[in-house]
DNA sequence: TTAAAGATACGTTCTTGTATGTATGCTGTC
DNA sequence: GACAGCATACATACAAGAACGTATCTTTAA
């Protein structure tokens, strides 16, 4: 049953998007090679054939989410803007309108947030992806600093602290949203909500 | 061997403290109930007989985490404040920096937030861990009321977006504290995250 | 022809739930 | 107030089923 190379790469898209359907259901660690061969219409085998194991497999999704979503971010850095604060805020509130209609993305997304725990032989992962949160962070920061250098930030303002503050905020509402979709209408609520968020940013800071 | 009541709730709880220890260690599904009984210093058998399965120890250790957490944010109600934003900012505040002091607390944060996933048999324990969060949504909402009721918000301010964005402004605080604690000194750089954000708040929001 | 791309088969380990064993605290009774 | 009888609080033993990793086939592209 030897394939052609191009149906190799398929069938190895083809299990890790079952990967991300398994994983979804059943969690990470509960999930089987079994059950994701199965999903995805081959075996064990074939399975064994592209991974390693189950964490080849997870480290691999998470790749193919994160490297597209830092991208993003990074690029807004290569242009000029005359306000950089505002051009993250829209940047952030575009980021997280898209998840309206990127279900399977919502889902990857999940997975990281929900499905699965760093424990054990997953201890691994931890360091390669607290880089991509690092690097994440240096992005925002940069953004700070820039406004602060084009005086459309108060000069008293940390861009540390500030970029820590999108970042939890930013997580926060992902979270939220996909842990319970119901409880706000992303569309309607979200731009409020980041605007709210970063008029807070523009104050002036007078506490000790 | 039989135990004298007490001894037996001394048990009791000598095998949810092994549970979160663990729990922690190998993550909430990779987590066997042999291990835990180890820690405890008893066997499975002890476990058995207080608990159904895993996923009654699991419930067990959310309901004594989150009700203390809950009746502090509705005592807040229950005394008149002049300005109950600031109330609640105080509140959250303080609520975030405890966590510095109580490392058995953050330990059972984590396995919530980091170390569990809701698939498969512990789908059952996401309605009754929904309730708690709409209760937490709901006194939130209640002091924003009670601030417009005041005069000390703004009169365009919706109660509930205001609810749901210090809940994901915490929750996001809380999640990258304590998967990183090294990213940012809780102690010092909170309380102005804090104040950031409240600030955002307090402005009128001009946006469409 | 040989090696890639999988399928199949097998043995082992790990967990779980339950069934059973057992020693002892408690309770009513006389 | 002591003692039979029972329930409690575990410990131990057992059976059954995953799930994994590997070793061995099979087929066909290169």
């Amino acid at each position: 049953m030897r394939r052609t190379k191009e149906e190799a790469e398929q069938t190895k898209q083809a299990i890790l998007d079952a990967a991300i359907d398994v994983f979804t259901d059943r969690g990470v660690a509960r999930a089987t090679l079994e059950q994701i061969a199965r999903s995805a219409d081959v075996t064990r085998g074939a399975v064994y054939w592209h991974f390693k194991n189950k964490i080849e497999i997870f480290d691999a999704l998470h790749e193919k989410l994160h490297t597209p979503f830092i991208e993003r971010i990074m690029q807004g850095l290569e242009v000029e803007h005359p306000n950089p604060v505002d051009q993250l805020q829209t940047i952030c509130t575009n980021l997280i309108l898209d998840l309206h209609e990127d279900a399977q993305k919502c889902k990857a997304i999940s997975l990281f947030m929900f499905k699965c725990d760093y424990s054990g032989d997953f201890e691994q992962c931890k360091a390669r992806h607290n880089e991509k949160k690092r690097e994440k962070l240096e992005a925002f920061e940069a953004y700070f600093a820039r406004a602060k250098k084009q005086m459309t930030l108060p000069q008293d303002a940390d861009p540390k602290v500030l970029a820590l503050s999108v970042s939890c905020f930013i997580r926060g509402v992902v979270a939220e949203y996909l842990e319970s979709p119901e409880t706000f209408k992303i569309q309607q609520d979200v731009p409020g909500m980041m605007q709210l968020f970063f008029s807070g940013i523009l104050t002036p800071n007078e506490a000790g």
